[in-house]
DNA sequence: GTCTATACGGCGATAGAC
DNA sequence: GTCTATCGCCGTATAGAC
């Protein structure tokens, strides 16, 4: 039940949703302890309790995330055919075109940042898109691209974090629409 | 001759040419003007000689960044062949694999952290692209492309951030080295 | 133009009462 | 577990001598 939920765990979790959202709307590096505190509703000194020092709130923001990726996969695949995941990943990226023009991709933008962060949180970013990866490798083998399943795989997340990187830059939600558009064409064509 | 630069252009220039390694290498945010002054051997207090303030240094590096690729391109344009020149751009994309796999694309990167800084350098970093794109868009209309040469230009270039994106996240220059030669094939298809 | 010294503010982190 | 008060450091920026 929800109200078994202990409140330490809500305070964690609130503080951790407000780091998450802070760091994607205006980057990890930019956003302070004090800020997340307010966010949440919780005093500046409390948050040592949850977290030991700011890399552990990076740390938290990594896994939160990479939370989100894979719950995402397991609703897609309930879907019956692989080919219809794949389509509905990419109506799902571009579902959030206007977030994406204003805040970059959650993933995309969260990783370039860890990995200049340097340290610890560099090496735990490296694993963002690895499952990701993997996942849309094996759809792609599932639909009978045994030999290039890898490639496609990569040309799909590259394209889409690309396009995704310019809907940024640009500020345009038309981008990512245009290549998701295309990359539903492609796949269908595969 | 080199000899009649005078001091203080030299200065800036040594300046800025920090300023542009290190965030390209540990991001604009975590660099600060002490480290910049000391890469380029003038002491903290003459930075604010030649800027005035923190942000103006940033404009100096999207404004740097923004020249080497308009000077790229006058290089590739140098080729005859609309062809050759985007193949000529994907090749040093590529040659450039290495150093992409450890600190990210230099445009690529500055333009996602320089978004997330806000106000003014968000605002002046969302031009980085648009030369490059029109740019692309350019060689595939001399192709013959009338109709989709803007949709070609999105696809080459989102396809290329989105395998640097990959390729620093993963620590792997294969990824960047893979795509290019894909893209090359993909180009000679058209 | 160049450089030293320093003011000022903000942020991460801690101490300690409750 | 929760919260207030505060320390110490570091980074931006300035003052002012040379």
């Amino acid at each position: 039940m929800a109200a078994r939920r202990n409140v330490a765990g809500s305070k964690r979790e609130r503080l951790t949703q407000a780091a998450v959202d802070l760091a994607h709307r205006q980057g990890f590096r930019k956003t302070t302890l004090a800020e997340i505190a307010s966010e949440s509703g919780v005093p500046l000194g409390n948050v040592y309790y949850y977290f030991k020092t700011r890399d552990d709130v990076g740390e938290a923001i990594l896994s939160c995330r990479e939370d989100q990726a894979a719950q995402q996969q397991l609703q897609f695949d309930q879907l019956p055919e692989p080919r219809a995941r794949l389509a509905a990943f990419i109506d799902s990226t571009v579902a959030n075109a206007a977030m994406v023009s204003q805040y970059g991709c959650p993933m995309g933008s969260l990783s370039a940042e860890m990995m200049k962060e340097g340290g610890h949180l560099a090496e735990l970013s490296r694993s963002l898109f690895a499952t990701p990866l993997a996942w849309m490798e094996a759809q792609f083998r599932a639909m009978g691209c045994k030999d290039d399943a890898g490639d496609l795989a990569l040309q799909l997340l590259a394209s889409l974090q690309g396009a995704m990187l310019l809907t940024h830059s640009f500020h345009e939600p038309s981008i990512l629409q245009r290549e998701g558009a295309r990359l539903i064409g492609w796949l269908e064509a595969i």
